[in-house]
DNA sequence: ATTACTTTGTGCCATTTGCCACAAAGTATG
DNA sequence: CATACTTTGTGGCAAATGGCACAAAGTAAT
């Protein structure tokens, strides 16, 4: 069906990305046609999972062919709204927000960090990249000035929470959470979180096994 | 039972390092007993979750009275591998892979960086933190001397396969994947990936029904 | 000691997720 | 145009996951 009279599950949402990615590389390779047999092999997951995850947002495909790159490409990037460009402030410009700042993988997908803060007297005012760090107190401003929808969480995990109410506050709608904490939010908040050391945690318990 | 004769899901290893951050910051704050209850709303989830959870690896609690803090940290850690220090090398060295050598989370939770390769020459031979940026063709000698078991890429998606490839030739038994690519790898790889562009790509579904 | 709470560990059921397998529809070839 | 392939979209089942709810076991207070 067409309309989302079925809601969409998290899981098939999460996955989209990473068609868009196989399928930007396609078009990269100037491929035109793709079966859901070889994106699951470029995948590694079984075609049946592809083919039902994108009935969920139509029929994109045609029987004994497959399904076109550059249209199947661009009907997902319209559905998880890729097709416009998203702004973020980041707050937090220590090491870890320096390297985010600087960072080209966002630039290049269309997000773009147009602000920076720091709660840190002592960071305010610094020169980072493009930026002048900006204090939290014009992130209410900063935010409606530049129309910016997502925040970029880079600071200790003791001060999280509290730069992430702030964020809330302030109308951001998602968060990409670097800090190692379990952000607590109202459940329209959209949030990420990206934490390197959790995913060697639970690597090393398979590791564990082989030793 | 405390023997596994049932498999644990991988999903519940997942959520073990959850449980190890809440009760560290718990230990730090000096509380010495906690509830399911209690540690659900810290990390946001149902209290039955948490103890069914736990009841794959023992029985670690009291009735009416909750978790020692110190006891059930102490055992996840065993549980999970980190009563002990993991070595990783380092394979990429641009801004990324920099960024990734001087982030101190790692070292914080016994997790080491003992050596940095790149397969560009001329990265080769120069100095990054404290190490000297060495070529791939010393990786096979190099995993061995200083007992490497995990890798970390940070090289451009085009090179990632290869690299990983080339790791598991020798020996390495899990990867954390910073590349923007899906890694293929023999069942008994474990591969964890690190793509913020990902995260903020599924965001912007949910965000963009908001306007 | 009795009564009123609290909390765990787990059996069991509901929900979610994954995928098989097949009809329908298209392609390719002679 | 017929026959042999290929591939999609999906109904429906199987497996995985989540969490309710309760007995058992502990605590607290009188």
């Amino acid at each position: 069906m067409s309309t989302d009279s079925v809601e969409v599950p998290e899981v098939v949402v999460l996955r989209l990305p990473l068609y868009v990615r196989a399928l930007s590389q396609l078009v990269s390779e100037s491929i035109d046609v793709v079966s859901s047999q070889q994106l699951g092999s470029l995948l590694q997951m079984t075609p049946a999972q592809i083919r039902k995850d994108l009935s969920y947002f139509g029929r994109f495909g045609k029987q004994g062919r497959g399904y076109d790159v550059r249209f199947l490409l661009h009907e997902l990037q319209e559905i998880l709204g890729l097709d416009r460009e998203w702004r973020a402030c980041l707050v937090g410009v220590g090491r870890l927000g320096r390297a985010i700042i600087n960072y080209p993988g966002f630039y290049r997908e269309n997000f773009r960090i147009v602000a920076a803060f720091d709660g840190d007297r002592a960071q305010v005012g610094n020169t980072i990249g493009e930026f002048n760090v900006q204090p939290m107190t014009e992130l209410s401003d900063t935010v409606i000035d530049k129309k910016i929808s997502i925040g970029i969480v880079a600071v200790p995990a003791q001060q999280a929470q509290n730069v992430i109410d702030v964020l809330i506050e302030n109308d951001i709608k998602g968060i990409l959470n670097y800090a190692p904490v379990a952000a607590k939010v109202p459940m329209n908040i959209v949030v990420r979180n990206i934490d390197p050391v959790l995913s060697l945690q639970s690597m090393t318990f398979y590791l564990r096994e082989l030793e």
